[in-house]
DNA sequence: GCCGTTTTCGGCCCGACTGTTTTCAGTCG
C-alpha cells in the first residue's frame, strides 16, 4: 500500500491538531504545520523520492526528525506519535477542529468541562444549551457553532471553486465597489492574485475617504448571504455561493505593503519577515519600518526595493525559492499572453468543438494569434464523433481551403491522436506524416498501474510523429486524480527526443500543474500553452494556462508557440 | 521541530476582530 503525498499531509496536520489541544510547544506545532505545507507542494510523490534514496531533510521545512516520520508513514501507514496522540484522544476530536470559531484552547475546554470528542457530541451541548455556560463561550458562539455544524453536514466539504469561476464573481464585485464615489483604489489580493488554480476566498483591498460608509456599502451587496464581521477597516461576508469575502481598507500611503501583506502566500510572507528582521528591518501591512521610521509602502515596487528583493511576480509567491532567487537577481523571465504568437491545440464541429475551421480561425485572428492547428480527435474517441483516415484527409483539405480563402492568420493541419492502450498512436503514420502538428494525449484506460501507464507514454514518444504530449496527467481539479505514472522518467524521456508538453489552459485542467511545470522545466522540458479550445471563445482559455505556467515558473525561451510558425517548423521538422 | 550573517542554542511573523470579559484570550488570515 503506498500512501501519496496527501495523506502524509493530513497525518502533519492531524499530529498539529491534537499536539495543539495538548497545548505542546506552539513552535513545534507549527513546524508539523508548515511541513504539511511543504509536502503539499511536491512535484514529485513521496513514494518515488524516497525509492530513490533522496535526502528529504534538504527540503527546508523538513528535518531529520521529520523525514524519518515521513518515511515511516510511507512506509508503513504509521507514525509511532500520531499512533500514540490519537490513542490519548477521541476520533471525533480532530472534526471539532474543521469548524471556524473553535481552535484547539476551547476544544480542551469543551472535552474537560463537558466531555465532548465529536461533532455529534457538541451539536447535542449545544441544542441543550449547556455550551454557553462553558468559561469563555456565551450565548452566540454556542448559536454559531451549532449553525456551522448543520451547515457542515450539509454541505460536507470545504467549498473551494475554480479560479475561472471565482474570477467572474470577483470581478462583479470588484466594479460594484468602484461604483462607490468613496472609493479610490480596489485590488484583489489573495490566492486569486496569485492565480492558484482553485480559490477559497477573495481578499480585496481598497482605499478611501469614509471608512465605515464603503463597509456598510459593501455588506449592502447585492449578492451577500450573510455578514460575519465589520469593524473599521475590515468586514467578512459570505456570498450566496458560499465564497467568503474579505474587505480591508487601507492608507493611501500603504496601499503597497497591505497588498504585499494579503497577497501572500503566508509562507512567503514569513520568510520574507524573517529576512527583513535580519537586515533590522519590521514588515506588515503598513509598510517597511526601520525602529519607528517607516521607510517604504506606497507601492510594493517600493517595498521590494527596501528589503533589497527584485519584484516578485504574485504568482511565484510561495516560498518555493523566489525569495533567494530575488536576491540574487536570477528571477525566470516569465512568460508573458502577449509572448503567445499562435495556438496548437483547436476543435471544430469534425469532431466535438462548436464552431467551424473558419468560424475558430477568425476568433483565433481577433486575439491577435497569427498561427492556429486545427486538432481534432481521432478515430477512438467514439464520443466526441473522432477522425478516422478517411474523414481525416477530407479534413486536411477542408482545412487547406480555408486557410487559403482567410488571410492573417496560418492554420495548420493536426491533430489530437489518442495514445492506445499499448502505446501506439491511434492512426497510421502515413496519415500522421501528413499533418503539420500531433498533440498526443490520452482519454481512455486512465486507471492502469504506474509502470504500465508510463511505459504506455513512453512508447508513443517511440513514434516519430509523436510532437507534444497533450493534458499529461490527465486530472481534472474536483473531479478526478491525474493518472498514476513516473512524470520524470517521462520528462527525460522526452527531453532526450525532442518531445514537447502541453500546458493545457481549460480552467479545470490546468494541466501540467505549477509544481510539474517547474520540475519539467528544470530537467530541460519544452513546452506549448495551449487552449483545447471547443468553441470560439475557448481561446481566452489561454489567459489560464500562462498564469500557469507563470506559477510553474515557466520562461519565454521554453514556451515553444512564442516563435514564429517559420521557427517553429524547424523545430517539429 | 526547524534552523543558522544571533550558527548547535535559543529564537521562531504579526495585527484585527469577536465575544467574552471588565482588560483579554482565542482565532484567523
Amino acid at each position: 500500500m503506498a500512501f501519496s503525498n496527501v495523506e502524509v499531509a493530513q497525518a502533519f496536520e492531524t499530529i498539529a491538531t491534537l499536539l495543539e489541544i495538548e497545548n505542546a510547544n506552539q513552535f513545534r506545532v507549527r513546524a508539523y504545520r508548515n511541513a504539511a505545507r511543504v509536502i503539499e507542494g511536491l512535484p514529485q510523490p513521496l513514494t518515488d523520492l524516497i525509492a530513490k534514496e533522496e535526502d528529504l531533510s534538504e527540503y527546508s521545512g523538513i528535518g531529520e526528525d521529520l523525514a524519518g516520520k515521513i518515511k515511516d508513514f510511507v512506509e508503513t501507514g504509521h507514525i509511532p506519535l500520531l499512533d500514540e496522540l490519537s490513542s490519548h484522544h477521541p476520533k471525533g476530536i480532530v472534526e471539532l477542529a474543521r469548524l471556524e470559531n473553535l481552535g484547539p484552547k476551547r476544544i480542551k475546554v469543551l472535552h474537560d468541562e463537558l466531555g465532548i470528542s465529536s461533532l455529534k457530541g457538541l451539536k447535542e451541548a449545544c441544542e441543550k444549551e449547556k455550551v454557553q455556560e462553558v468559561r469563555g463561550f456565551g450565548v452566540k458562539t454556542e448559536k454559531k457553532l451549532l449553525e456551522e455544524i448543520k451547515a457542515l453536514s450539509k454541505s460536507g466539504v470545504e467549498k473551494r471553486l475554480l479560479w475561472s469561476q471565482v474570477d467572474e464573481i470577483a470581478r462583479r464585485l470588484v466594479s460594484y465597489l468602484t461604483k462607490s464615489p468613496e472609493v479610490s483604489k480596489v485590488e484583489v489580493a489573495g490566492s486569486y492574485r496569485r492565480r492558484k488554480e482553485t480559490v477559497g476566498d477573495l481578499d480585496i483591498l481598497i482605499t478611501c475617504h469614509h471608512p465605515k460608509k464603503v463597509i456598510d456599502y459593501f455588506v449592502a451587496y447585492e449578492d451577500v448571504k450573510e455578514v460575519l464581521s465589520r469593524g473599521i477597516t475590515r468586514s467578512t461576508i459570505v456570498l450566496r455561493t458560499g465564497l467568503h469575502v474579505d474587505l480591508r481598507v487601507l492608507k493611501e500611503e500603504s496601499f503597497g505593503s497591505g497588498l504585499y501583506y494579503f497577497t501572500g502566500s503566508k509562507a512567503h510572507n514569513i520568510e520574507v519577515r524573517k529576512i527583513a528582521r535580519h537586515k533590522g528591518l519590521k514588515i506588515n501591512e503598513y509598510g517597511v519600518f526601520r525602529g519607528t521610521r517607516k521607510i517604504a509602502g506606497k507601492t510594493e515596487e517600493e517595498v521590494f526595493k527596501a528589503i533589497h528583493l527584485d519584484y516578485i511576480p504574485p504568482e511565484l509567491r510561495e516560498n518555493r525559492g523566489e525569495i533567494e532567487a530575488a536576491a540574487e537577481h536570477r528571477l525566470p523571465d516569465l512568460i508573458k499572453r502577449q509572448d503567445l504568437c499562435g495556438d496548437l491545440h483547436a476543435h471544430t464541429t469534425a469532431s466535438d468543438g462548436r464552431n467551424s475551421i473558419e468560424e475558430m480561425a477568425l476568433a483565433a485572428k481577433a486575439l491577435g494569434l497569427k498561427y492556429l492547428a486545427i486538432t481534432d480527435h481521432s478515430q477512438h474517441v467514439h464520443v466526441a464523433n473522432g477522425l478516422d483516415v478517411k474523414r481525416l484527409k477530407k479534413h486536411i483539405e477542408e482545412i487547406e481551403r480555408v486557410n487559403d480563402k482567410i488571410s492573417g492568420i496560418t492554420l495548420l493541419k493536426g491533430i489530437e491522436v489518442d495514445i492506445l492502450e499499448d502505446g501506439s498512436l491511434d492512426l497510421p503514420d502515413e496519415i500522421l506524416k501528413k499533418l503539420d502538428i500531433r498533440i498526443c494525449s490520452i482519454h481512455y484506460r486512465l486507471k492502469m498501474d504506474k509502470e504500465m501507464m508510463t511505459e504506455r507514454i513512453l512508447r508513443a514518444m517511440e513514434n516519430p510523429y509523436f510532437n507534444v504530449l497533450g493534458h499529461p496527467t490527465g486530472r481534472l481539479l474536483f473531479k478526478r486524480e491525474p493518472y498514476e505514472l513516473n512524470l520524470e522518467k517521462i520528462i527525460r524521456t522526452a527531453v532526450e527526443r525532442g518531445k514537447f508538453f502541453e500546458i493545457n489552459s481549460q480552467p479545470d485542467r490546468l494541466d501540467l500543474s505549477a509544481e510539474h511545470c517547474q520540475m519539467a522545466q528544470e530537467l530541460g522540458a519544452k513546452f506549448f500553452i495551449n487552449s483545447d479550445s471547443h468553441s470560439t471563445n475557448g481561446f481566452n482559455f489561454l489567459n489560464y494556462g500562462v498564469a500557469q505556467a507563470r506559477r510553474g515558473w515557466i520562461e519565454r525561451k521554453n514556451v515553444m508557440n512564442t516563435l514564429s510558425w517559420k521557427e517553429l517548423q524547424k523545430i517539429l521538422g
